[in-house]
DNA sequence: CTAGGTGTACTATGTTCTATAATACACTTA
DNA sequence: TAAGTGTATTATAGAACATAGTACACCTAG
């Protein structure tokens, strides 16, 4: 058993689905840091996925920093609070900017995207 | 010379990007309503694409009905406010999701979020 | 030391998407 | 009629994705 699932769907490649499963435990705290990670045989086995995808995961999840690999024994989870070099700039205004294009695009109010944001903001909570 | 422009960047492909650029100029009052559209070979020059990838481009702002085509005429932009039959959970409520996940990741506070959307908000203006 | 579990690397295959190229056709307008 | 529309087709090339199988270096438990 997993500390996370995933719901696939077409569309979006499935080592994007695990990994952003996988950002979804760690600010629910579902995922503690700390904790030993999955490793890629399991999640292989788990998620029904090839061995090289479920290594794609963590590869991925390692070179953003939220995970640390200690050689021989497993992956474990950082702290997901200190674990980005990235840049406020580089990574949330393009997905703000299309945010509020296809909003505009539907004729949605302001009011309506923040109120949205403050729900997801809130349910997605650490315990 | 088009009514919209695009910086073409790797990693997305490029008739998203168009369409993204279209959908931007039509929010910001250089498209508007009724009025024609560049024809897929004129796209096709000014931005130096394959007339194929251009003719993409013209099918999906069809599909999204932003577009109207007149036959042997060419094509027309829409109003956007009536143009969309798409649903709220289906389309932003993905992306808002995948944007609180990453500000948290990111330890970036709501308020920051919140404000960079009006901002963003207010930036690209109907004229 | 050995067996088994780690992450990792490599080759290979098949599918899908992307982008290009070159034609061709039905349609409408000037 | 000539030229400009959108659209469809076939073809090629490259990249990404997912699968499969194999192999290796590392560490730990027995």
């Amino acid at each position: 058993m997993l500390a996370f699932s995933v719901e696939f769907k077409s569309g979006v490649p499935m080592y994007e689905q695990v990994v952003f499963a996988v950002k979804k435990a760690m600010i629910s705290g579902q995922l503690r840091a700390g904790e030993k990670f999955p490793s890629v045989r399991e999640m292989s086995k788990e998620l029904k996925i090839n061995p090289n995808t479920a290594q794609k995961v963590v590869a991925h999840l390692v070179r953003e920093k939220l995970l640390t690999i200690e050689p021989g024994k497993g992956s474990f989870v950082n702290d997901f609070t200190r674990a980005t070099d990235e840049k406020f700039d580089e990574v949330l205004v393009p997905q703000i900017e299309q945010l509020v294009v296809e909003a505009k695009r539907l004729s949605i109010d302001q009011d309506e995207i923040l109120k949205a944001i403050q729900n997801l903001w809130n349910k997605e909570q650490g315990e």
